[in-house]
DNA sequence: CGGCGGGTTGATCACTGTCAAGACCGGTGG
DNA sequence: CCACCGGTCTTGACAGTGATCAACCCGCCG
């Protein structure tokens, strides 16, 4: 009970210096804490929220991960990316005003949830949470680039090497000196989001690992030679 | 002489409402005008910024349009993304400082240079200038969601269709019932952004007449049956 | 034990990348 | 006015890659 009403505080979260708390002064914080709802719980298949309903609040990823996906007219679903720890979700239907697409928890997760509105009043009062904003803004578009890049690769071994790398990038969890990688989604989500079929994602493991690039088990990844796996990754066939 | 002056005062463009001016009270207005560069001149092929340099600028397109793209360690490039008049262009390297991607004029066209940090000061100062920044990330970032759905589609033909729809959706020229998209870019600069080979753009754009969806003309692009279009931009195979 | 979902592997076929050749278009020069 | 030339675009032939269908393995749970 006690170590809940830590964690539920922004002044003690591990994240909050790469959080919305780090552009607001240390003696308004209380006055975020308010319009925040830290601490939302969500088991694996929660849905944050769903495609094409009013948009109101943003989301940050505390533990766990989310995936957002969109279906489309015809029916069917396409992950658009994954959200880890720090992360920022409902950037990009704050101007449209309607949700772009869903998001639902891959695994039991907790997210702090934070309505709009009264967050760009905030936004107006202090400026460096202004240039906060923009940096968080401006860094999702880069990594949303990265992901394009990523996309635009032909050869589905190397879009699957680009997206270990990039995925990598984002979580550095080095033991050992292996980079091990717990791949939180489904085979089924990745061969989504990268746009291939998942008997595809399978094959394209087993070549990284007849390559010499990776070793795995189940959702874990260790990457045992980073060049060779970046070779692959920018190999055009 | 005298129409040069006139169009290059941002109080009267006729894109002001869409841009940054917009933000602000049109009493103040002459201090943005202060900080910009208006009407910078480029030829078609002419380089707005090139990739991996300090990032320190804004550009707005005026009329014509630009391709940003980004050439991988391996040396081949990859276009990002297309920009019409409207469009803004070093969103997404400002986080980090440098820029992602080189950015260049597909034909003969018209930007407006806006130095960053300055902007940044009117931003803090302008309440509506923040939520405007805040509008325009937003947006930028919903695009470039669209762009990577696009690029998950399996056949090329579907992906295809499926850039000619977004590409109207920016541009809506219409005209007597039919929809004429100029397509101002190389087919090579389309294969590249859809990730395709050139060979197969011509196929698509082939079968896409033959369908009976669109005719066309060289770079001209008549949409004669857009549910027909919006069909096969769904199709799996 | 049997069912079930997720993951892998195998066989086949359609699609697309590649290489090659030809068509088209605009510009230049005779 | 026409011939030539370069680049862009299109079309054809072929080979390689990945989607599809199917079977199988595995861990989990009733």
């Amino acid at each position: 009970m006690l170590e809940k009403k830590i964690i539920t505080d922004c002044t003690s979260c591990a994240l909050a210096k790469r959080c919305l708390p780090s552009g607001i002064p240390v003696t308004d914080l209380y006055r975020f804490i308010n319009i925040a709802h830290t601490n939302q719980t969500f088991a694996s298949g929660d849905q944050l929220f769903k495609q094409g309903v009013k948009a109101s609040h943003l989301y940050v990823v505390k533990t766990g991960s989310f995936k957002t996906q969109i279906i489309n007219d015809f029916g069917d679903a396409h992950v658009n990316g994954f959200y880890l720890p720090g992360d920022i979700l409902g950037l990009e239907s704050m101007a449209g005003g309607i949700t772009l697409n869903s998001c639902i928890a891959i695994e039991d997760s907790l997210a702090c949830k934070i309505t709009y509105r009264p967050l760009a009043a905030l936004r107006k009062e202090f400026p460096n949470l202004s240039d906060l904003a923009v940096k968080i803004y401006s860094q999702a578009l880069a990594t949303t680039l990265e992901t394009q890049n990523c996309l635009s690769i032909h050869s589905a071994a190397a879009r699957l090497a680009q997206f270990l790398i990039l995925f990598h990038r984002r979580t550095n969890q080095v033991t050992y000196r292996q980079i091990r990688l717990h791949l939180n989604m489904s085979r089924q989500d990745i061969a989504s989001h990268l746009g291939i079929a998942v008997e595809t994602v399978s094959r394209s493991f087993s070549k990284l690992i007849d390559a010499g690039c990776i070793t795995k088990s189940g959702r874990i990844i260790n990457i045992i030679n980073t060049e060779a796996l970046e070779e692959i990754s920018r190999s055009t066939a």
